[in-house]
RNA sequence: GCUCGAGUGGCGGAAUUGGUAGACGCGCUGGAUUCAAAAUCCAGUGUUUUAGGACGUGCGGGUUCGAUUCCCGCCUCGAGUACCA
């Protein structure tokens, strides 16, 4: 009987969808073990076999806790929002919902094949309702949520509102937006319901703000930081520009120190995690305030009323506020405080907005011009030339808070507007950039550290840093400067020290239609949230996916789309009283900037803010019926991520995102694995809801994932075929017959610079063939000369399904793949040239041989291999273990189907040796006892629940009908407990493809041994249903077992089965091995020296030389020196 | 530039605490079987050689009886990040 892997496979996957064999249940004695993937986006290109590759491997973790006796929760799923299927919908009007329910299809009969234990009752799709319900719902907690400081934690936004009302802002110590004033507890009582709700939004974790976002106009979109690559959009390639519009935001920067520090709780790849630290970017130093000191707009330097000193000089927003405030200040961030006395210039970026209010008027026209200039640059070219310095002078000057000297405000673009606060203080001797600076605009450079030359670069080592010509830091080494300088800078209230973070608050609107929707509705410009009983909020239908002509979002597209506060539901737009509507249409003419955006700026002050809260003039509605505009930006594509996890816990629930139970039961996830792509997208940005969640009492845990592997990625060997572009005359429109040359002499020509004439003997023969081809066209084309030069050969793909696995092209079957390579002369390995016209089919007697290059497995490169032909082919179980077989996990290799073979080979053993009958019938030995119930044990149940039946099951024998013939031989035991310790040690390590060498390593033995005991078989099967759970559920049956093989107990290790009486010891000279010696191990080191030392060989070695040491390690090693 | 990771046969890779470098598989070579092919089985396969050996884990040093493994200095490749004050 053969091993038909097709039919067996076929059998067992119907086998486990019908039995629900891997459905993890809520309430159970015992232990759980969550195993999750991260789920994959439905790509309309299907699955290739470097997707699987994770999920093999947590398949076979989790199929491996599963052996172990723990109740596993093993779910997939989809993340089903994104832009491919928008763009495609764009494209040809499909509706997006269409296109990625055909996809899901498609990934679903792909990993069907695959044989994975997924729990697939539990399947999510983030573009369900059901499902985006809860992702609304979220966001809705989000909203109604503010950062408490003190307590270091989320809380309810009403507890705030209760604060405020009993004692105004002024001891409220919260993250939030730093243009707040602060207010009475009056003050706030008396405010209008609309300034209450202007105030609390700068306080909610979701937020609505005016932000510098990645605009890309190309995809009508604004993108995350991590959304864009090397300047330009990760999906399509596409530019972008900064641009200021008004955006739901994620208030992440109040977690940026937790997630930080949660990152030494987690076992987590430490490259992975070093990117989120530096993606995070802590930076310690200080905030130096610095006094403008004179320009002409009537600012003066002195007579200073303390109390108007603003706390920070960005909330100053216009000229008008500078003219009634006196004082300016330029607030900067360094991470040097200790250079203080090494400032000789400052500089602004040029979006900076004191730099209109402090340029002189000689000035203007340079700074003007300057920042126009900057602003015109796109980001690609800024970062394209950072070598070429570039700059402008305000003419003001700040004055040096310790000194009191004057220092010249420049702007420049090396300063970036989006860190830190926009300034730096330039200390040219300490700093490269600005020391470039300094001296391309001939700025002085004062020296401030003992004993150093900066005459050539400026000096940044902080440990041999000694502070010199600083007044009260003279002599002092960096840490003790920093914190003097930082105290003294206290003292004159004109510095702190601060932590800066680089990471800033997530833009959390898209400008999309396949998004969730905002659960959101606005009322006089203010966004107000959907009671949770009504959602979900259902993503309304459009006629276009595009932007609407007003230039709205393609929400805009939608008739129906606005909220009846009367019925609870959505409406037709035409019920939107025209007050309201008005805005609908303001907020598209300002790139959905809300009417009152110029309304929130300037309120800096006290004397302002009283005004600020008096009744507003928009408050005055006409005709309001109670139906307003729904929200037109959808959400980001790691909204529907962040909490899917948890959601697997409980995923149908309808009342709650999952219950307390379930919560309970399941925590959170223990191994999690994916691509190291995400590292500073999902994976942070989850981290950060789940930390929100658990603020909130939500999840009982503020880390979700305790452990998680990156898989690295499959790659593709493509092959190339070399083509001689020879020329033909003068005629370069001539159709030119194709000549292939077959590697050796590809090599060749290419290795020595050589000529195809040099290498190919036939070259002749060749020649006259091409003059023959082109004979026809003599007239036309003239004089015929065939000339090649050694760079006159042309790479092309084939496809790999093309070549064989000693690298030999199917010649017909390129041909009929390339139909123009018809007229075509193959020169092959042997120097024999094939012509594909004249020479009859198949009379070549050598081979064409092509050239293999390691490339990203894409389309367009014809390296692509589909897993559903491997699987045609080979069976799953030979792709699963095949995948495990190429390397490490982690690491990133080359995909080569024609390894496979040995996979393969290895399943059609490892049935064999179940079959070992005269005509390959399984033969088994049967009267024996099961080895089961000897060699096996739970780790993780409290004892005997379902996992010790399985063996009941099994037919019992008795002892005296037990044949001498089918105990199982010593070295049999030993070959398998030798296999189990390995097997069991990789599977913790995830070091999956050495246990695939050691399954090898196993067969090879047994089957040499002519091994048929049940007692090594049977285990040997559970050993291997992890890796091939098809074949071992089909052994596993023929044993007699009527239960599925996944909850069969993992064999135990028995250490006694492998103990060893002799070593073979190397026996080494000079630490070189020169033979080897077969030695009893209850022999000492003294008995093992004397035997070795009186071997003959030995005394040969050393050749009468008395060794000076003879070194003996009892069970590893003996070695002479001398 | 900075951060991290990796360099071992023709190829993918193995070597668990410093102890016989190259397990296992592919490919290749030879053989058996076959009318032939596929499949299967057997043997060989780091380089070099005067056949005893010599050399060999990116390069140069060091520690050690002994280094792919530990330390120092470089080189190359890959990934992330990018004027972060």
């Amino acid at each position: 009987m053969h091993y038909d892997f097709g039919k067996i496979e076929k059998k067992w996957q119907n086998i486990w969808a019908k039995r629900g064999t891997f459905k993890a249940e809520n309430n159970s004695e015992r232990k759980k073990f969550y195993v999750l993937d991260m789920f994959p986006y439905p790509s309309g290109a299907g699955l290739h076999v470097g997707h699987p590759l994770g999920y093999i491997a947590s398949d076979i973790y989790a199929r491996y806790k599963r052996h172990k006796g723990y109740n596993v929760l093993h779910p997939m799923g989809y993340d089903s929002f994104g832009l491919p299927a928008e763009q495609y919908a764009i494209q040809t009007g499909q509706h997006p919902a269409i296109t990625t329910e055909e996809n899901i299809k498609t990934y679903r009969r792909q990993l069907d094949q695959l044989g994975f234990s997924f729990d697939w009752s539990r399947e999510i799709r983030t573009s369900d309702p059901k499902y985006y319900k809860w992702t609304q719902w979220v966001f809705i907690q989000l909203f109604n949520s503010w950062y408490n400081s003190d307590s270091d934690k989320a809380e309810p936004i009403e507890d705030l509102v209760s604060i405020f009302e009993r004692d105004g802002n002024t001891n409220v110590n919260a993250v939030c937006d730093d243009d707040i004033p602060n207010f009475s507890a009056d003050e706030w009582n008396a405010s209008s319901s609309n300034k209450k709700q202007e105030t609390l939004l700068k306080y909610r974790l979701t937020y609505l703000a005016d932000a510098d976002v990645n605009w890309c106009p190309a995809l009508g979109t604004v993108l995350a930081n991590d959304e864009i690559v090397n300047g330009v959009s990760e999906r399509g390639g596409h530019p972008v520009v900064r641009k200021k519009m008004r955006q739901w935001m994620m208030r992440i920067t109040a977690y940026t120190q937790r997630l930080l520090d949660g990152l030494d709780k987690i076992d987590w790849p430490q490259p992975l995690k070093d990117s989120q630290a530096n993606w995070i970017g802590r930076s310690e130093g200080a905030t130096v305030k610095f006094r403008v000191r004179s320009s002409e707009n009537g600012v003066v330097s002195d007579n200073i009323d303390d109390d108007e000193i603003t706390k920070d000089a960005e909330t100053i927003k216009d000229a008008e506020t500078a003219a009634h405030n006196p004082a300016l200040f330029i607030d900067v961030f360094t991470t040097r405080p200790d250079t203080i006395f090494g400032v000789s210039f400052m500089t602004l970026a040029p979006e900076h907005e004191l730099v209109s209010k402090i340029t002189t008027s000689d000035q203007k026209a340079a700074v003007e011009a300057y920042v126009e200039a900057t602003a015109k640059r796109s980001e690609r070219d800024r970062m394209a030339d950072v070598k070429t310095i570039t700059g402008a002078f305000t003419g003001a000057y700040a004055e040096h808070p310790f000194t009191k000297e004057p220092i010249p405000i420049w702007i420049g673009d090396y300063v970036l507007a989006g860190y830190g606060t926009g300034a730096v203080m330039s200390v040219p001797c300490g700093d490269q950039r600005d020391y470039d600076f300094a001296k391309h605009f001939g700025i002085n450079i004062p020296n401030i550290f003992e004993g150093i030359d900066i005459s050539e670069e400026a000096f940044a080592d902080k440990e041999k840093t000694i502070i010199t010509n600083s007044d009260f830091l003279n002599g002092l080494p960096y840490k003790k400067a920093v914190k003097k300088s930082i105290a003294e800078l206290e003292t004159l209230g004109q510095g702190e020290g601060k932590i800066n973070y680089r990471l800033r608050d997530a833009v959390f609107s898209r400008q999309r239609y396949w998004g969730e929707p905002f659960p959101v509705y606005y009322v006089d410009g203010m966004p107000q949230m959907i009671a949770d009983e009504h959602l979900p909020i259902m993503l309304p239908e459009v006629e276009k996916y595009l932007p609407t002509e007003t230039g709205e979002p393609p929400l805009g597209n939608a008739t129906d789309w606005a909220w009846d506060t009367n019925t609870n539901q959505v409406v037709s737009n035409e019920n939107v009283a025209p007050s309201a509507r008005l805005q609908v249409s303001e907020r598209a003419n300002s790139n959905f900037t809300p009417s009152s955006s110029a309304e929130r700026s300037g309120s800096t002050d006290k004397g302002q803010s009283n005004n600020n809260f008096a009744p507003s003039a928009v408050e005055e509605q006409s005709n309001d019926n109670g139906v307003y505009p729904l929200e037109l930006n959808t959400m980001p594509g790691w909204a529907g991520s962040s909490q899917y996890f948890n959601r697997y816990m409980d995923p149908h629930n309808d009342d709650e995102i999952f219950s307390q139970e379930a919560i309970d039961y399941w925590q959170d996830v223990d191994l999690y694995i994916g691509g190291s792509e995400h590292a500073t997208g999902h994976l942070l940005y989850s981290r950060f809801w789940q930390k929100f969640m658990f603020d909130r009492g939500l999840v009982p845990v503020d880390e979700y994932a305790k452990k998680l592997i990156n898989q690295g990625m499959i790659t593709g060997t493509s092959a190339f075929v070399h083509r001689w572009d020879y020329t033909i005359g003068e005629n370069k429109k001539a159709e030119k017959k194709n000549v292939f040359i077959s590697q050796k002499f590809v090599k060749k020509m290419l290795s020595k610079s050589l000529f195809l004439e040099d290498v190919l003997e036939n070259y002749e023969i060749l020649r006259k063939s091409i003059f023959d081809f082109h004979e026809k066209d003599k007239n036309e084309m003239g004089f015929i000369k065939v000339t090649d030069s050694p760079s006159s050969i042309s790479k092309i793909h084939s496809d790999v399904s093309l070549v064989n696995s000693s690298d030999e092209l199917d010649i017909q079957a390129f041909i009929k793949w390339q139909p123009d390579s018809e007229n075509s002369m193959f020169i092959l390995e042997n120097g024999e040239i094939y012509d594909v016209k004249t020479s009859p089919e198949g009379s070549s007697g050598g081979a064409f041989i092509v050239n293999r290059e390691v490339e990203k497995m894409s389309k367009s490169k014809y390296n692509v291999v589909n897993p559903e032909n491997i699987v045609k082919e080979y069976g799953a179980d030979s792709l699963r273990m095949y995948e495990m077989f190429l390397g490490p996990m982690e690491q990133s290799k080359p995909w080569n189907t024609a390894g496979i073979t040995g996979v393969h080979g290895f399943l059609k053993k490892l049935w064999k040796l179940y079959h070992s009958g005269p005509n390959g019938e399984f033969t088994v030995a049967d009267l024996e006892r099961p080895a089961i119930s000897q060699t096996t044990g739970t780790e993780a149940s409290g004892g005997g629940d379902s996992f010790a039946k399985t063996s009941d099951n099994q037919p019992q024998s008795k002892d005296e009908g037990l044949r001498e013939a089918d105990k199982p031989a010593p070295e049999s035991l030993k070959t398998l407990h030798k296999t189990i310790k390995k097997v069991e040690d990789d599977i913790q390590n995830f070091s999956f493809n050495t246990s695939v060498s050691t399954f090898m390593i196993c067969v090879n033995e047994l089957t040499s041994q002519k091994c048929t005991s049940r007692e090594i078989l049977e285990p040997l099967a559970i050993l291997m249903s992890p890796y091939a759970p098809h074949i071992a559920e089909e052994l596993w049956e023929k044993l007699g077992h009527t239960e599925s093989i996944a909850t069969a107990s993992f064999p135990k290790f028995e250490e006694k089965y492998i103990v060893e009486s002799s070593k073979e010891y190397p026996i080494s000279f000079n630490g070189k091995t020169r033979f080897t010696m077969e030695l009893s191990l209850d022999l000492d080191r003294k008995q093992i020296e004397e035997v070795v030392m009186a071997h003959k060989k030995t005394q040969q070695q050393l050749d009468g030389r008395t060794p000076k040491k003879v070194i003996v390690v009892p069970g590893k090693i003996v070695n002479i020196v001398g």
